[in-house]
DNA sequence: AAGGTGACAGTTT
DNA sequence: TAAACTGCCACCT
């Protein structure tokens, strides 16, 4: 595939959005593009964003449980951890600790 | 072209 | 209460 759908671009987009020390979930960036989209989309994309430049801070989305569904995907599974720990996040038991503190909705940010 | 997949989410048993 | 099922819709084989 030599170029993908916008909706992609989109999802991209929003993550590379999410300021530091927060978070976002797959369903609220769903929400944002539409809500139709579904929330597997998002993380769909996501797969694919693994090889997106520029970077993807894919580690900032975590499902609306706050938890760390697709650390599996990353290179090790402390990665995504990690990752998080050093944007000032706290996870604990691939759980992002204070989600409601740190969670970052994007519908929020652009609109109001 | 058609069927199967998936880093979710909400509802039902 | 926890576990299982369905719905969602684009991507991949």
């Amino acid at each position: 595939m030599a170029i993908r759908s916008d909706f992609f671009k989109d999802v991209y987009d929003v993550v590379r959005l999410i300021p530091y020390g927060r978070v976002s979930s797959y369903g609220a960036i769903a929400a944002y593009l539409g809500a139709k989209t579904g929330a597997r989309m998002v993380g769909y994309a996501m797969n694919a964003a693994h090889a997106e430049v520029p970077y993807v801070p894919a580690h900032r989305v975590v499902n609306r449980n706050g938890m760390l569904s697709g650390k599996r995907h990353f290179g090790s599974e402390n990665e995504m951890q990690l990752l998080l720990e050093q944007d000032g996040i706290l996870v604990a038991d691939d759980q992002v600790q204070n989600f409601n503190k740190v969670f970052w909705d994007p519908s929020l940010h652009l609109t109001l």
